[in-house]
DNA sequence: TTAGAGCCTG
DNA sequence: CAGGCTCTAA
């Protein structure tokens, strides 16, 4: 098999004016030679091929010639049979000179009808064929050769042509043919994901227009936006529109629309208009040092076949984020003009949830304490006032009693409440955010200081905001919608609406997903490749676990405190996974159960130092206002914008009480004494909240709608 | 042999 | 929180 991109081949085929927002002419494909002039532009996001078929095949084509990334490589002089259309007269001609308006004219006389040019240009091509069938005669069996054994789509003539000039043998034809075939195969096959995934995008893209369109088109109109004859595409409109201004981190995203808006104007201007082509350099400029080539995608002439396989995964890593970084544009701008909307028409439903929130929220929410502490509340139940000053260095001291005897109370609580085992999973869609801090924004969570290790394009905080909002607003567990919201509305701007219908329309399939696979712990593979490189490659695969992943895997832990492997896998998407990683996760949950076991044995035996209430039915609570819950959601939540979950407090409470009631029987004797608790909590694991699926660190969602 | 849990220590 | 260690189960 060679590579993919042989998938992306077929060019020349009309079927672009299906996806005009990304059309390009063909002819952009000569953009890549080397001596163009400054108008070529610049090497193209990765997002661009895939959403334009055919200059995916160019550019994708293009990509996998080169046999290494930065080194300059005779390849070029190998005629691409794609476009050999063009090369084969740049070749003939010497055009590799022309500018690339020269190509424009040249292309256009031919086509405007000039049979003999036209010929002599099939001829020259032909030539040029031959001459590649022969040198890759020489090259055959080299692995890296064979990536460049271009077949692609030829017309007839080409095919007729090709067989007169090889006749080097039936057989080796009819290899060839055979080849052709199951590349072409393949082709079709990846084709069609490619356009199934386009597609989604593009439906992704109405909706969002659907939804937002009309408003933003008046606004156009007032302006006189480029939208007067009626051609630009909506999404591209939508797309371009401010691709600059709002996304500054992002190198990639602005352009990728905006492309699909210049090729545009290239595409007119070759059907008539004799306008010039933009002159600015698209911003994609990226320098090609390190891994930066990936997403400056500088796809020049084409390297995937030579490329190695973990290139091939950055390369696929690059193209997941550059897929999510479009998703992500989309997203921002229909915040954006939701955000404006907001401003001008504010409907009475928008304005009485906004009342509400801003009700719960208050008018600054930021650090507004969630949980009323009450100093002598240890325990509900328990505690006494005399803990209070004992809080703060009991949090970091272990407990030092271990084998401590206890008061001889004969109090043996049950293990397990009658309502626990049946204890409903309650949803938890927390707003992930694997971005730096930008606490200034207004509906942005709080992170950990700490950014991550690369930068990240800020609309990804953006579209993770969007879709967490979405998935909290969804139903993902049903069963548990009816129970308290234990999340509150906190630290996020209140006059920023939801956006229910928009997003439950955006997300839908997501969100449809996610709710069925909420009840799955510990599994893969719960969403399919597609949708989970469009919505998770946000963060992209990195290496090491960054403060973001500390914070993430400590809110896991309300709830699951065992999680395998193969959850944290799960729900770290964006952590490039290998042993150290893993042992360093793992050892994170050991830790913070080691925590947890601590703190539950330490106010056990103060339990049982201090005695229980007298009251038969009393059984040892862990109350939210306790100072057990306190130190817990410190140590877990320290920032407090994620509301413990109940399930979670009602683990913590079955431990508790099951330290209770083994001091209380002597049973801390025994050296083993810990391991039946340890049974005993290692079943309680929930499943994780599908928004935890998504890279960075989940917030709390609730409080936002 | 390896992965993971738990304990201890810094 | 990480590292080192032991122990255990697969």
């Amino acid at each position: 098999m060679d590579s993919p991109s042989d998938l992306f081949q077929q060019q020349q085929q009309p079927s672009h004016t299906a996806f005009d927002l990304y059309s390009r002419s063909p002819l952009e494909s000569t953009s890549t030679g080397p001596t163009y002039p400054a108008s070529s532009p610049a090497p193209y996001p990765i997002v661009s091929p895939l959403l334009h078929p055919n200059s995916a095949s160019q550019r994708w084509g293009g990509y996998r010639q080169r046999q290494c990334l930065f080194s300059e490589l005779p390849v070029r002089e190998e005629a691409r049979e794609e476009d050999v259309e063009v090369l084969g007269r740049r070749a003939a001609d010497g055009a590799s000179q022309f500018p690339l308006t020269s190509l424009v004219e040249r292309r256009r006389a031919s086509v405007s009808g000039s049979p003999c040019d036209w010929s002599q240009d099939i001829v020259r091509v032909k030539r040029l064929r031959v001459d590649n069938i022969l040198r890759r005669d020489g090259d055959l069996g080299r692995d890296g050769i064979r990536g460049r054994r271009r077949i692609t789509t030829h017309s007839t003539q080409e095919e007729k042509a090709e067989g007169g000039a090889g006749e080097g043998g039936e057989e080796e034809e009819g290899r060839r043919k055979e080849n052709r075939e199951g590349r072409r195969r393949q082709r079709r096959e990846l084709k069609l994901q490619l356009e199934e995934t386009r597609g989604r995008l593009m439906e992704l893209q109405r909706k969002v227009w659907r939804a937002y369109g009309e408003q933003q088109l008046e606004e156009e109109k007032e302006r006189g936006g480029p939208d007067e004859d009626g051609t630009m595409d909506e999404g591209a409109e939508m797309f371009s529109e401010g691709e600059g201004d709002d996304c500054p981190s992002s190198a990639l995203s602005p352009s990728v629309f905006s492309l699909g808006r210049k090729h545009e104007k290239r595409d007119s201007s070759q059907n008539g208009n004799s306008e010039d082509f933009p002159e600015e350099p698209t911003d994609l400029d990226m320098e090609l040092d390190g891994g930066g080539v990936w997403l400056g995608c500088s796809l020049v002439e084409g390297e995937w076949e030579n490329t190695c396989g973990s290139d091939k995964e950055k390369f696929a890593q690059a193209l997941k984020q550059e897929l999510a970084n479009v998703v992500a544009r989309v997203i921002d701008r229909v915040v954006r003009l939701y955000a404006e909307s907001d401003h001008s028409t504010t409907p009475a439903s928008v304005l009485a949830r906004e009342t509400s929130a801003s009700r719960v929220l208050g008018p600054n929410p930021e650090k507004k304490p969630r949980l009323g502490f009450r100093p002598n509340d240890l325990l509900a139940g328990v505690a006494h006032g005399t803990e209070q000053a004992e809080a703060l260095p009991l949090v970091a001291r272990k407990p030092q009693d271990k084998r401590n005897s206890l008061n001889q109370g004969k109090h043996r609580h049950p293990l397990i409440p009658p309502q626990n085992p049946s204890l409903p999973f309650l949803p938890q869609p927390p707003v992930p955010a694997l971005l730096p801090p930008r606490n200034k924004e207004p509906f942005l969570p709080s992170c950990p200081p700490n950014p991550p290790p690369f930068p990240l394009p800020l609309l990804h905080y953006t579209m993770q905001h969007l879709f967490t909002r979405s998935l909290s607003s969804l139903p993902l567990h049903k069963d548990s919608l009816s129970s308290e919201p234990f999340m509150e509305f906190r630290s996020h701007n209140p006059s920023f609406p939801p956006l229910p219908p928009l997003l439950a329309q955006l997300n839908h399939s997501l969100a449809d997903r996610g709710r069925d696979e909420g009840l799955r712990v510990g599994g893969i593979g719960g969403m399919d490749g597609g949708d989970v490189s469009l919505y998770l490659g946000a963060g992209s695969s990195q290496e090491g676990l960054s403060p973001c992943h500390l914070k993430k895997a400590k809110l896991m832990f309300f709830y699951t405190r065992y999680p395998s492997s193969n959850t944290l896998k799960t729900y770290f998407p964006d952590v490039k996974f290998n042993r150290c990683v893993t042992s360093q996760l793992i050892k994170w949950f050991s830790n913070f159960r080691e925590f947890f076991y601590i703190q539950m044995e330490r106010f056990a035996r103060q339990a049982a130092r201090e005695g229980l209430p007298t009251s038969r039915d009393r059984v040892l609570r862990l109350s939210r206002n306790s100072e057990l819950f306190r130190i817990l959601n410190m140590h877990y939540n320290k920032s407090n914008d994620y509301q413990v979950p109940d399930r979670f407090v009602e683990v913590s409470e079955l431990a508790l009480r099951e330290f209770f009631a083994a001091i209380q029987g002597g049973r801390d004797t025994d050296p083993c004494w810990k391991k039946s608790i340890y049974k005993i909590i290692c079943k309680l694991d929930s499943p994780v909240p599908d928004s935890f699926r998504l890279p960075g660190c989940p917030m709390d969602t609730h409080r936002m709608v």
